[in-house]
RNA sequence: GGGGGCGUAGUUCAGUUGGUCAGAACGCCGGCCUGUCACGCCGGAGGUCGCGGGUUCGAGUCCCGUCGCUCCCGCCA
C-alpha cells in the first residue's frame, strides 16, 4: 500500500476538494462519540482529520480505538472549514481532511509526556525517552534550524572555493590542551589512538599539500567537564586557507555567518562586524568575550584611588594592582546585603571584597566615603558618570583579577537589572596573547595552541619575552559567548621550533609529538591560517536555547552520560582481554 | 577537585512546627457526547516520598551517607 500523497503541514486551501492520504503520528484525540476529531501530526505539522460515521463508517468505528502516538495513514477529501470553525492557532486550520480510509500501522503505549510544548519535562526523562522528545515541536524547529544553517554553510564556503574534505576520527593524542579520549589499538598492542580535539594538524597539513582551502563540520572530542554550552562532543564549522591575511578569513567567516542568518533565520546582521583587541576587552568588559548588547563598561580610577585614605586602595596600588568600577545605573535600591550578593559574583574570580558608593540626591553613602576627600570623590564621580540613584562598586586587586571580577559582575547585572540585550551583537576580539604562565606547572602554555603565528619573525626576539608576544589569534564572539577562533598560522619551521621549545618542550617531545608537522614544513608552507565556530553554541544563541543540548539530537548529560543507550557501559571481559586490559 | 540548587503518582508540582499529609492538575482507564481543536461532563485506577542508615512513641519533613540530574568555579591550547 501507498502511506501518503501529502505532508499534514502542507494541506492548504489550494487543495479543497481534493483526495489526499498522510501519514504520521495521533497528537491528539477528540472523541464526540459520533463526531471524532484526530490531529495529526508529521515533520511539517498538524492538520485535523474528521471522521464521520454518516461517510465512512468503518473508518469511523476504528477511530474510537486510536490513542495519542498511534501511527496512521489515513486517505480522504480536504475540505474548507466554515468560518465559525476555524482554528487560528492552527497553520492549517482554515482546513480539514474527511476521512474515508483509515490504517493503523502501529499502536503506541503511552508516552511517558505527550510530545507537545506545553510544560517543561525533567531533563533525564527527556533524554531517556529522546525519541519522544524529538517528536515535540520544539526540537523539530531546532533540529530543522541547525539543517538549514549546516546547509547555509556548505553553499556559502562552496560558493567561496572552498573544498570539503574529512580528516581522522582515530588519530594520535596530542600532548597540549584538554584531556583527550583514548582508543586502545588491538593490532598494536599498548598503543593507543586519540579522537581528535579538533582537525588542527590535518588541515594544516592540507594547506601544506596545496588545497589551498579546507573546510568541513567536523566533529571534536574533549575529555573534560560539562557544561550548559559544552559537551564531550561537539561540532565545529573547521576552515582553513592559504595565501591569506587574517582579514581574508574574518572576511570569509563573516560572508558565511550572514549567510546563515539570513537564509535559516531572515536577518540581516550587517557587515563587517566590529573588532576590538583582546586588551581593550579585558580593560573595558572584564572579558575576551564581551556581551556588546549592552554598555556598562569597566572604569579605571587607579589615579584617582591613590589619593585616597583607603588602606585597601593604597595597598593594592602600590603592590601594582588596579582600582577599577563599575557604574550600575538605577540600583540605589541595593541593600548592604545585596552587595555581599554580588561580592559573592566576583569572589570565585579572587576578588576579596567590594566597595560600594551609594549615589543620591546632594551627596553620597559609603563606608569608604570618609576616606575619600571632597575633591577625590568628585572626581570619582566625574569619571564613573554617576547620577543619583546610582550604586557605584570598586574593587582594588591585580589587574587580572579586577578585570575578570568586574566582567563577571557586569554580566550579572545586566541580568538583575534587567538591562535589554536583545539584537545580535558580533564582535572579533584581536591579538590574544601568545603565551600566558602557569603558575602551577611553572611554565608557558600556549593561549590559542602553539601554531599560531606571533607578532615576530625572529626566533632570538620570540625567547627573549615571551610574555609579551601578541598573536595573529581572532575570536569571533556573538552576545557574549565565544562562537569560534583562529589564527594565522607558524609558517617558519624554525620560528615553530622555537615556540615549541617556549612551551618546555624537548627536541625528543617535539619529533615524538609533532615531527610529522615540523618535517612537512621543510618541503615548502604556503603562508596560511584558518578558523573553528562552534555550530551548536551558534544554533544555540539563533535558536534563542541556553544550552547546546537543546540543538544536539542526543546529547549527554552533565556526567557524560546517555540515558537513552546507557552509554558509557561496562564491556565483556572478552573485549577486554583481546585488548589486554586490565579494569582497575 | 570545589560551591549552589533539585529529587513526592506516568508528567509538572503542593505538602506549614516531626503528628489523617499520601494531595492537586494534566495524562491514563471506563461511560456519555455530531463541530471539537490543550474539547466537555460523570466515574475510576495509579505512590519503594531517589536509595541506605540514624534520631524519635512517630520521619516525605530532622541528621549522616550515597546515587542521579542541573548551574557555576577550576578545567576546556
Amino acid at each position: 500500500m501507498s502511506y501518503r500523497t501529502n505532508w499534514c503541514g502542507e494541506v492548504t486551501e489550494a487543495m479543497v476538494d481534493g483526495l489526499v492520504q498522510l501519514a504520521g503520528w495521533v497528537h491528539r484525540r477528540r472523541d464526540h462519540g459520533n463526531l471524532v476529531f484526530i490531529d495529526l501530526r508529521d515533520r511539517t505539522g498538524l492538520v485535523q482529520l474528521v471522521f464521520d460515521p454518516a461517510r465512512a463508517a468503518a473508518a469511523h468505528a476504528t477511530s474510537h480505538v486510536l490513542r495519542n502516538e498511534f501511527v496512521i495513514s489515513a486517505t480522504g477529501t480536504v475540505v474548507r472549514r466554515d468560518d465559525d470553525r476555524i482554528n487560528p492557532n492552527l497553520p492549517t486550520g482554515t482546513v480539514e481532511v474527511a476521512v474515508d480510509e483509515l490504517h493503523i500501522l502501529a499502536e503506541a503505549k503511552t508516552p511517558p509526556f505527550l510530545p507537545d510544548d506545553h510544560g517543561e519535562v525533567d531533563e533525564t526523562v527527556r533524554l531517556k525517552y529522546r525519541y519522544l522528545d524529538l517528536r515535540r515541536p520544539r526540537m523539530q524547529r531546532n533540529l530543522r534550524l541547525r539543517d538549514r544553517a549546516a546547509q547555509s554553510v556548505r553553499r556559502s564556503l562552496e560558493t567561496q572555493g572552498f573544498l570539503e574534505i574529512e580528516t581522522p576520527i582515530l588519530t594520535k593524542s596530542t600532548p597540549e590542551g584538554a584531556r583527550d579520549f583514548l582508543v586502545p589499538s588491538r593490532l598494536q598492542l599498548g598503543q593507543f589512538y586519540a579522537l581528535p580535539q579538533s582537525p588542527q594538524l590535518f588541515k594544516q597539513l592540507l594547506m601544506m599539500a596545496g588545497y589551498e582551502r579546507y573546510y568541513q563540520l567536523a566533529r571534536a572530542f574533549r575529555d573534560e567537564d560539562l557544561r550548559a554550552d559544552r559537551q564531550p562532543e561537539h561540532t565545529q564549522i573547521d576552515l582553513e586557507m592559504s595565501f591569506v591575511q587574517e582579514e581574508d578569513i574574518q572576511d570569509v567567516v563573516e560572508e558565511m555567518i550572514c549567510a546563515v542568518f539570513a537564509e535559516a533565520l531572515g536577518i540581516d546582521v550587517g557587515r563587517p562586524f566590529p573588532r576590538m583587541t583582546y586588551a581593550e576587552a579585558m580593560r573595558r568588559f572584564g572579558s575576551d568575550k564581551p556581551d556588546m548588547r549592552f554598555a556598562m563598561e569597566i572604569v579605571d580610577v587607579s589615579d584617582l584611588a591613590a589619593g585616597s585614605e583607603f588602606r585597601v586602595f593604597s595597598e593594592t596600588l602600590a603592590s601594582g594592582g588596579v582600582v577599577r568600577g563599575l557604574r550600575a545605573a538605577e540600583a540605589g535600591a541595593f541593600s548592604r546585603k545585596d552587595v555581599d550578593d554580588l561580592a559573592a559574583v566576583a569572589g570565585p574570580f579572587g576578588v576579596k571584597g567590594l566597595a560600594p558608593i551609594w549615589v543620591e540626591e546632594g551627596g553620597v553613602r559609603s563606608p569608604i566615603a570618609k576616606f575619600l576627600s571632597q575633591d577625590t570623590l568628585a572626581a570619582l564621580l566625574d569619571r564613573m558618570e554617576a547620577v543619583p540613584g546610582d550604586l557605584l562598586l570598586f574593587v582594588a586587586d591585580q589587574e587580572s583579577v579586577a578585570a575578570a571580577g568586574l566582567g563577571a559582575l557586569r554580566v550579572h547585572l545586566a541580568e538583575r537589572l534587567g538591562i535589554a540585550r536583545s539584537g545580535w551583537a558580533f564582535l572579533w576580539v584581536l591579538d590574544f596573547p601568545m603565551f600566558e604562565w602557569d603558575a602551577k606547572e611553572a611554565r608557558f602554555k600556549a593561549q590559542h595552541h602553539p601554531f599560531t603565528r606571533p607578532r615576530v619573525q625572529d626566533p632570538a626576539e620570540l625567547r627573549e619575552r615571551p610574555a609579551e608576544l601578541g598573536t595573529y589569534a581572532y575570536d569571533l564572539v556573538l552576545n557574549g559567548v565565544e562562537l569560534g577562533s583562529g589564527s594565522l598560522r607558524v609558517s617558519d619551521p624554525v620560528l615553530q621550533k622555537a615556540i615549541f621549545e617556549t612551551l618546555g618542550l624537548t627536541d625528543e617531545d617535539i619529533k615524538a609529538k609533532f615531527g610529522f608537522l615540523v618535517e612537512a614544513m621543510d618541503y615548502g608552507v604556503p603562508p596560511h591560517g584558518g578558523f573553528a565556530l562552534g555550530l551548536d553554541r551558534l544554533i544555540m544563541l539563533m535558536a534563542g536555547e541556553n544550552s547546546i543540548r537543546e540543538v544536539i539530537a542526543f546529547p549527554k548529560t552533565q556526567s557524560g552520560s546517555c540515558p537513552l543507550t546507557g552509554a558509557p557501559s561496562s564491556v565483556s571481559n572478552d573485549q577486554l582481554k583481546e585488548l589486554r586490559i586490565k579494569t582497575i
